[in-house]
DNA sequence: ATTCTTACA
DNA sequence: TGTAAGTA
C-alpha cells in the first residue's frame, strides 16, 4: 500500500484535497495501526475520478451520487434485474442510473 | 523526514 | 484550499 505522498505525485491532487474528500464522505481510506492513511491502486482510480468529476460538475453531492452508482454496478448485477420485473434485451451499463430513469417513469396501471 | 488533526485565513 | 502548530 501506499503513502499519502506517493498519491499526491500521482494524482496531482494535495493531501489537504485527498483528506477533505474522505471526510466529505466521497471515499474512505484504510489506516495503518499508528492512523496513517494506506492507498490502493484502486483508490488512485477512485481519485482520479472525483478529481475529474469535481471540475465537471462541481457538487460534492453530485459527484457522492455518481460514485454511488458506480459501486452498484459492481455489487448488484443479474439477479436483481429479475426482481424487478424487467424485460428488456438492453444492455445495462449502469444498472442504479437505469432504476432511476425507471423510476422517473409514469407506468400506466395494468387492468 | 512524513503524516495526522485542529484551526485560522 | 493553503498553511502553521504540536504530535505520533
Amino acid at each position: 500500500m501506499l503513502s499519502i505522498g506517493e498519491i499526491e505525485r500521482r494524482t496531482g491532487l494535495s493531501s489537504r484535497q485527498i483528506r477533505y474528500y474522505e471526510q466529505s464522505g466521497l471515499v474512505r481510506f484504510q489506516r495503518t495501526p499508528g492512523g496513517q492513511r494506506r492507498f490502493s491502486e484502486e483508490d488512485i482510480k477512485t481519485l482520479l475520478l472525483i478529481k475529474q468529476l469535481l471540475d465537471e460538475e462541481g457538487s460534492v453531492a453530485e459527484v457522492k451520487r455518481r460514485l454511488r452508482d458506480q459501486e452498484g454496478e459492481h455489487a448488484l448485477p443479474l439477479h436483481d434485474i429479475s426482481r424487478a420485473k424487467l424485460t428488456s434485451l438492453y444492455p445495462v451499463s449502469n444498472r442504479a442510473q437505469l432504476l432511476r430513469a425507471l423510476r422517473s417513469i409514469d407506468v400506466p396501471k395494468p387492468k
